[in-house]
DNA sequence: ACATTATGCAACCTTTTAGTTGCATGTTAA
DNA sequence: TTAACATGCAACTAAAAGGTTGCATAATGT
Protein backbone atom coordinates (compact mmCIF):
# COMPACT_ATOMS: atom_id res chain seq x y z
CA UNK A 1 0.00 0.00 0.00
CA UNK A 2 2.67 2.61 0.91
CA UNK A 3 5.48 2.52 -1.26
CA UNK A 4 8.06 1.63 1.36
CA UNK A 5 6.12 -1.28 1.52
CA UNK A 6 6.40 -1.62 -2.10
CA UNK A 7 10.44 -0.28 -2.45
CA UNK A 8 11.15 -3.07 0.29
CA UNK A 9 9.34 -6.03 -1.58
CA UNK A 10 11.03 -5.41 -4.47
CA UNK A 11 14.24 -5.79 -2.47
CA UNK A 12 14.84 -9.04 -2.97
CA UNK A 13 15.71 -11.14 -5.60
CA UNK A 14 13.31 -13.91 -5.41
CA UNK A 15 10.48 -11.89 -5.39
CA UNK A 16 11.37 -10.22 -8.24
CA UNK A 17 11.88 -13.24 -9.84
CA UNK A 18 8.18 -14.23 -8.76
CA UNK A 19 7.03 -10.81 -10.38
CA UNK A 20 9.23 -11.49 -13.75
CA UNK A 21 7.64 -15.24 -13.78
CA UNK A 22 4.09 -13.85 -13.72
CA UNK A 23 4.93 -11.32 -15.84
CA UNK A 24 5.93 -13.87 -18.44
CA UNK A 25 2.86 -15.70 -17.57
CA UNK A 26 0.04 -14.63 -15.47
CA UNK A 27 -2.47 -16.52 -13.68
CA UNK A 28 -0.17 -18.92 -12.28
CA UNK A 29 -0.45 -21.24 -9.35
CA UNK A 30 1.53 -21.47 -5.93
CA UNK A 31 2.45 -24.71 -7.33
CA UNK A 32 3.73 -23.58 -10.97
CA UNK A 33 5.50 -20.33 -9.32
CA UNK A 34 7.42 -23.21 -7.05
CA UNK A 35 8.62 -25.21 -10.39
CA UNK A 36 12.09 -25.30 -10.54
CA UNK A 37 12.89 -22.80 -8.05
CA UNK A 38 15.26 -23.79 -5.41
CA UNK A 39 13.40 -23.48 -2.26
CA UNK A 40 10.43 -24.59 -0.39
CA UNK A 41 6.93 -24.01 -1.35
CA UNK A 42 6.41 -22.24 2.04
CA UNK A 43 9.19 -19.88 1.38
CA UNK A 44 7.69 -18.76 -2.05
CA UNK A 45 3.99 -18.68 0.16
CA UNK A 46 6.22 -15.76 2.50
CA UNK A 47 7.68 -14.22 -1.04
CA UNK A 48 4.08 -13.99 -2.19
CA UNK A 49 2.44 -13.08 1.11
CA UNK A 50 4.56 -10.18 0.55
CA UNK A 51 4.12 -9.33 -2.14
CA UNK A 52 0.40 -8.98 -1.60
CA UNK A 53 0.72 -7.13 0.84
CA UNK A 54 2.43 -4.27 -0.87
CA UNK A 55 -0.58 -4.94 -3.29
CA UNK A 56 2.08 -6.10 -5.99
CA UNK A 57 -0.19 -9.22 -6.62
CA UNK A 58 -3.46 -10.03 -6.13
CA UNK A 59 -4.90 -13.65 -5.80
CA UNK A 60 -8.14 -15.44 -6.70
CA UNK A 61 -9.01 -19.00 -5.54
CA UNK A 62 -10.30 -21.36 -7.97
CA UNK A 63 -11.29 -24.17 -6.13
CA UNK A 64 -8.09 -25.72 -4.29
CA UNK A 65 -5.92 -23.40 -6.33
CA UNK A 66 -4.63 -19.80 -5.58
CA UNK A 67 -4.13 -17.86 -9.13
CA UNK A 68 -1.57 -15.22 -8.81
CA UNK A 69 -1.86 -11.84 -11.06
CA UNK A 70 0.31 -9.19 -11.13
CA UNK A 71 -0.60 -5.74 -10.10
CA UNK A 72 1.81 -3.04 -12.10
CA UNK A 73 0.23 -0.34 -10.44
CA UNK A 74 2.23 0.37 -6.87
CA UNK A 75 6.19 0.09 -9.46
CA UNK A 76 4.15 2.76 -11.68
CA UNK A 77 4.08 4.98 -8.56
CA UNK A 78 7.28 4.14 -7.42
CA UNK A 79 8.33 5.68 -10.89
CA UNK A 80 6.13 8.33 -10.87
CA UNK A 81 6.42 9.07 -7.39
CA UNK A 82 9.78 8.64 -6.81
CA UNK A 83 11.94 7.64 -9.95
CA UNK A 84 10.95 10.62 -12.06
CA UNK A 85 12.38 13.22 -9.47
CA UNK A 86 15.60 11.49 -10.27
CA UNK A 87 15.46 11.82 -13.86
CA UNK A 88 14.79 15.01 -15.08
CA UNK A 89 15.35 16.70 -11.80
CA UNK A 90 18.06 19.95 -11.62
CA UNK A 91 20.51 17.63 -10.67
CA UNK A 92 23.91 18.00 -12.39
CA UNK A 93 26.31 15.76 -13.87
CA UNK A 94 29.30 14.24 -11.53
CA UNK A 95 31.54 15.31 -14.12
CA UNK A 96 29.81 18.72 -13.63
CA UNK A 97 30.20 18.96 -9.93
CA UNK A 98 33.77 17.45 -10.15
CA UNK A 99 34.56 20.75 -12.28
CA UNK A 100 33.08 23.32 -9.41
CA UNK A 101 34.48 21.46 -6.43
CA UNK A 102 37.98 21.88 -8.88
CA UNK A 103 36.98 25.67 -9.27
CA UNK A 104 36.15 25.78 -5.48
CA UNK A 105 39.38 24.55 -4.53
CA UNK A 106 41.36 27.26 -6.56
CA UNK A 107 42.82 29.36 -3.30
CA UNK B 1 26.90 -1.57 -9.07
CA UNK B 2 24.50 -4.32 -9.58
CA UNK B 3 20.35 -3.78 -9.93
CA UNK B 4 20.19 -5.94 -6.63
CA UNK B 5 22.65 -3.73 -4.90
CA UNK B 6 20.47 -0.63 -6.26
CA UNK B 7 17.22 -2.13 -5.13
CA UNK B 8 18.36 -3.14 -1.74
CA UNK B 9 19.88 -0.15 -0.94
CA UNK B 10 16.66 1.90 -2.04
CA UNK B 11 14.54 -0.36 0.27
CA UNK B 12 15.28 1.08 3.32
CA UNK B 13 13.42 4.71 4.00
CA UNK B 14 16.17 6.22 5.91
CA UNK B 15 18.78 5.72 2.91
CA UNK B 16 15.82 7.36 0.39
CA UNK B 17 15.29 10.34 3.10
CA UNK B 18 19.18 10.71 2.56
CA UNK B 19 19.13 10.66 -1.06
CA UNK B 20 16.28 13.22 -1.38
CA UNK B 21 18.25 15.29 1.42
CA UNK B 22 20.55 15.10 -1.20
CA UNK B 23 18.40 16.17 -4.24
CA UNK B 24 17.38 19.18 -2.59
CA UNK B 25 20.91 20.31 -1.61
CA UNK B 26 23.78 18.38 -3.37
CA UNK B 27 27.31 18.09 -1.91
CA UNK B 28 26.83 18.14 1.42
CA UNK B 29 29.04 17.04 4.18
CA UNK B 30 28.41 13.62 6.58
CA UNK B 31 27.76 16.59 9.51
CA UNK B 32 25.29 18.05 7.31
CA UNK B 33 23.46 15.26 6.71
CA UNK B 34 23.40 13.85 9.96
CA UNK B 35 21.42 17.32 11.12
CA UNK B 36 17.82 17.43 12.27
CA UNK B 37 17.90 13.09 11.63
CA UNK B 38 17.10 10.76 14.83
CA UNK B 39 19.93 8.75 14.91
CA UNK B 40 23.48 8.74 15.58
CA UNK B 41 26.35 9.76 13.28
CA UNK B 42 27.48 6.68 12.55
CA UNK B 43 24.69 5.34 11.58
CA UNK B 44 24.28 7.70 8.80
CA UNK B 45 27.79 6.56 7.96
CA UNK B 46 26.63 3.16 7.58
CA UNK B 47 23.59 4.19 5.45
CA UNK B 48 25.92 6.45 3.27
CA UNK B 49 28.48 3.55 3.02
CA UNK B 50 25.51 1.17 1.32
CA UNK B 51 23.85 3.61 -0.58
CA UNK B 52 27.74 4.38 -2.24
CA UNK B 53 28.65 0.93 -2.44
CA UNK B 54 24.96 1.08 -5.01
CA UNK B 55 26.76 3.54 -6.45
CA UNK B 56 24.12 6.08 -5.76
CA UNK B 57 26.05 8.24 -4.13
CA UNK B 58 30.00 9.28 -4.58
CA UNK B 59 31.63 11.16 -2.44
CA UNK B 60 34.85 13.19 -2.06
CA UNK B 61 37.16 14.21 0.70
CA UNK B 62 37.88 18.56 1.28
CA UNK B 63 40.01 18.89 4.06
CA UNK B 64 38.85 17.14 7.09
CA UNK B 65 35.16 16.65 5.11
CA UNK B 66 33.38 14.47 3.37
CA UNK B 67 31.44 15.76 0.83
CA UNK B 68 28.45 13.68 -0.62
CA UNK B 69 27.54 13.67 -4.60
CA UNK B 70 24.12 12.05 -5.52
CA UNK B 71 24.57 10.08 -8.90
CA UNK B 72 21.38 8.95 -10.54
CA UNK B 73 22.34 6.79 -12.93
CA UNK B 74 21.07 4.03 -11.00
CA UNK B 75 17.90 4.87 -10.19
CA UNK B 76 17.58 5.93 -14.09
CA UNK B 77 18.77 2.09 -14.99
CA UNK B 78 16.07 0.61 -12.59
CA UNK B 79 13.92 2.63 -14.43
CA UNK B 80 14.67 1.68 -18.23
CA UNK B 81 15.30 -1.95 -17.55
CA UNK B 82 12.97 -2.95 -14.78
CA UNK B 83 9.95 -0.61 -14.35
CA UNK B 84 9.27 0.36 -17.59
CA UNK B 85 8.53 -3.13 -18.86
CA UNK B 86 5.77 -3.27 -16.74
CA UNK B 87 4.48 -0.17 -17.67
CA UNK B 88 4.39 -1.07 -20.99
CA UNK B 89 4.16 -4.86 -21.12
CA UNK B 90 1.50 -6.53 -22.39
CA UNK B 91 -0.54 -6.61 -18.86
CA UNK B 92 -3.97 -6.81 -18.80
CA UNK B 93 -5.38 -4.91 -16.18
CA UNK B 94 -7.17 -6.70 -12.80
CA UNK B 95 -10.64 -5.82 -14.00
CA UNK B 96 -9.79 -7.48 -17.25
CA UNK B 97 -8.30 -10.40 -16.01
CA UNK B 98 -11.39 -11.15 -12.93
CA UNK B 99 -13.75 -10.94 -16.42
CA UNK B 100 -11.22 -14.02 -17.54
CA UNK B 101 -11.77 -15.50 -14.77
CA UNK B 102 -15.59 -15.31 -14.63
CA UNK B 103 -16.03 -16.14 -18.00
CA UNK B 104 -13.13 -19.34 -17.38
CA UNK B 105 -15.70 -20.77 -14.76
CA UNK B 106 -18.52 -20.92 -16.92
CA UNK B 107 -18.97 -24.78 -17.15
C1' DA C 1 -15.48 -43.04 0.76
C1' DC C 2 -10.80 -42.27 0.32
C1' DA C 3 -6.28 -41.34 -1.46
C1' DT C 4 -4.24 -37.48 -3.67
C1' DT C 5 -3.50 -32.81 -4.46
C1' DA C 6 -3.03 -27.81 -3.27
C1' DT C 7 -2.46 -24.95 0.08
C1' DG C 8 -2.21 -22.91 5.05
C1' DC C 9 -0.38 -22.39 9.71
C1' DA C 10 3.11 -22.44 13.31
C1' DA C 11 7.42 -23.20 15.52
C1' DC C 12 12.00 -22.94 14.97
C1' DC C 13 16.78 -21.64 13.22
C1' DT C 14 20.37 -18.77 11.02
C1' DT C 15 21.90 -14.73 8.86
C1' DT C 16 21.43 -10.05 7.89
C1' DT C 17 20.23 -5.51 9.06
C1' DA C 18 19.91 -1.36 11.63
C1' DG C 19 21.32 0.64 15.28
C1' DT C 20 24.28 1.61 19.42
C1' DT C 21 28.65 2.88 22.30
C1' DG C 22 33.52 3.70 22.73
C1' DC C 23 37.75 4.92 21.02
C1' DA C 24 41.14 6.30 17.24
C1' DT C 25 42.76 9.31 13.53
C1' DG C 26 43.55 13.21 10.75
C1' DT C 27 42.60 18.34 9.93
C1' DT C 28 41.97 22.99 11.19
C1' DA C 29 42.08 27.29 13.82
C1' DA C 30 43.72 29.96 17.64
C1' DT D 1 51.28 23.16 19.74
C1' DT D 2 47.18 22.10 21.21
C1' DA D 3 42.11 22.07 21.53
C1' DA D 4 38.22 21.47 18.80
C1' DC D 5 36.24 19.44 14.92
C1' DA D 6 35.00 15.92 11.25
C1' DT D 7 35.20 11.54 10.35
C1' DG D 8 36.60 6.38 10.67
C1' DC D 9 36.85 1.83 12.78
C1' DA D 10 35.38 -2.04 15.68
C1' DA D 11 32.67 -4.62 18.88
C1' DC D 12 28.34 -5.43 20.37
C1' DT D 13 23.01 -5.88 20.52
C1' DA D 14 18.20 -6.34 19.11
C1' DA D 15 15.13 -7.09 15.71
C1' DA D 16 13.85 -8.45 11.15
C1' DA D 17 14.37 -11.37 7.15
C1' DG D 18 14.75 -15.58 4.80
C1' DG D 19 14.46 -20.12 5.11
C1' DT D 20 13.36 -24.83 7.04
C1' DT D 21 10.45 -28.85 8.96
C1' DG D 22 6.14 -30.79 10.51
C1' DC D 23 1.44 -31.03 10.69
C1' DA D 24 -3.45 -29.42 9.44
C1' DT D 25 -7.18 -28.45 6.25
C1' DA D 26 -9.96 -28.25 2.24
C1' DA D 27 -10.99 -29.63 -2.61
C1' DT D 28 -10.65 -33.15 -6.27
C1' DG D 29 -10.83 -37.48 -8.91
C1' DT D 30 -11.64 -42.33 -8.99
Amino acid sequence: MTIDATFRALADVSRRQLLDNLFARNGQTLGELCEGIDMTRQAVTKHLAILEEANLIATVWRGREKLHYLNPVPIHEISTRWIHKYERGPLRTLDELKKTLEEDGHD
